[in-house]
DNA sequence: ACCTGAACACCGTTCAAGT
DNA sequence: ACCTGAACACCGTTCAAGT
């Protein structure tokens, strides 16, 4: 670690993402501010703008950082579990699960709708799509295998997609009653609300 | 009672409340400050903190107002479909969504997890418990009648309602893509969603 | 008891200026 | 090109004071 900062930062703009997740993880929502980002990366408040229009193109940055590393997570588990199509979507809906749970604030951020205007940043359209499509292709490799009833995967899909995701919003919102959660996990939960939708 | 205070308002609390679900409908979780809500309400910018702890405190009674809504828009639903279990479920089910199409940022509100401490709000409490409650009944209601497996209520209700908040929060914050929403709707997704809950 | 106005610390954003 | 420091409007919150 230099003693000194050099007036000039190497990789600016990448520092102040991670700031900001780091700020996410820390301090939740509530303190992610561009000064707060700007001084944990060792800037003045204003510099930020050399690299982002505002706080929405942050924020946008920072939603898309964490598409990013879901993707990388359900990838990961979808080719942990490629012999058997039936567990790679329960496996992979799980690391759904887990990346809500791991870092709570940043998924938040990711579905808080604070971005008004996605359509102005692609690369977020299009992390974000990437794990819609390996949903997609999870779904077309049980319907294969005969695991899943056959018919449009993208519908059957976004049935997934949501109930996974409502799972994950709605634990961490705290609306899944404690006295459910006593008696089952949130994989229990999980494994419940899939398990209707297989062949047999 | 005694006789009204030349002041301004009989019912401020009640009056903040409904200026920041104005607000929320005209310009989003963005425009919702304390400031504002004060200012449509007529009173000082300090006025809140006779009736409001805090900014929390006023979004956890904003939030509880939109549970409250919620509630009588599903049982609303729910009874004008008791003859039909199945229908019924799908009725109310598309009630909930089309309540946070027509009032996305009060919806947002309620469940965008800006409550860090809703124990501290018993009132939100009670009034989230009583739609999942409804939900549970409509559950029993469909396993009573043979249209939903038997089985534990509340784990098929949890499993239910996630899959709809989950279409909901998804189509709020358009991750649904719209190559699809081009060739179905909400509601058709809705269904295709339940369907395969049922027995037959 | 209910509300006001001044005050404070903090925030997003802009801009002239420095390197 | 990249960054700083001052400046402005806005915000949440507190508090002494007014009725």
């Amino acid at each position: 670690m230099p003693a000194k900062k050099t007036y000039h930062h190497g990789d600016l703009k990448n520092a102040l993402i991670r700031a900001g997740v780091e700020i996410l993880a820390g301090q939740g929502i509530g303190g992610l501010s561009l000064r707060q980002v700007a001084l944990r990366a060792g800037v003045s408040h204003a510099a930020p703008y050399a690299h982002f229009a505002d706080k929405q193109s942050l924020i946008a940055a920072i939603s898309t950082d964490g598409f990013r590393r879901l993707y990388e997570k359900l990838a990961a588990a979808a080719h942990a579990n490629s012999a058997d199509p039936r567990q790679q979507l329960l496996e992979t809906a799980n690391a759904y699960l887990e990346f809500a749970a791991e870092d709570p604030a940043h998924f938040k951020v990711m579905f808080s709708g604070i971005l008004e205007q996605e359509k102005d940043y692609p690369e977020f359209v299009e992390a974000s799509q990437k794990n819609y499509e390996l949903v997609v292709e999870i779904v077309q490799t049980c319907q294969s295998a005969g695991v899943l009833p056959l018919g449009p995967a993208e519908r059957t899909a976004i049935s997934i997609w949501a109930t996974v995701h409502g799972l994950a919003a709605l634990a961490l919102e705290r609306q899944i009653p404690h006295t459910l959660l006593e008696q089952v996990s949130m994989r229990e939960l999980l494994l419940h609300s899939l398990e209707t939708l297989f062949v047999s």
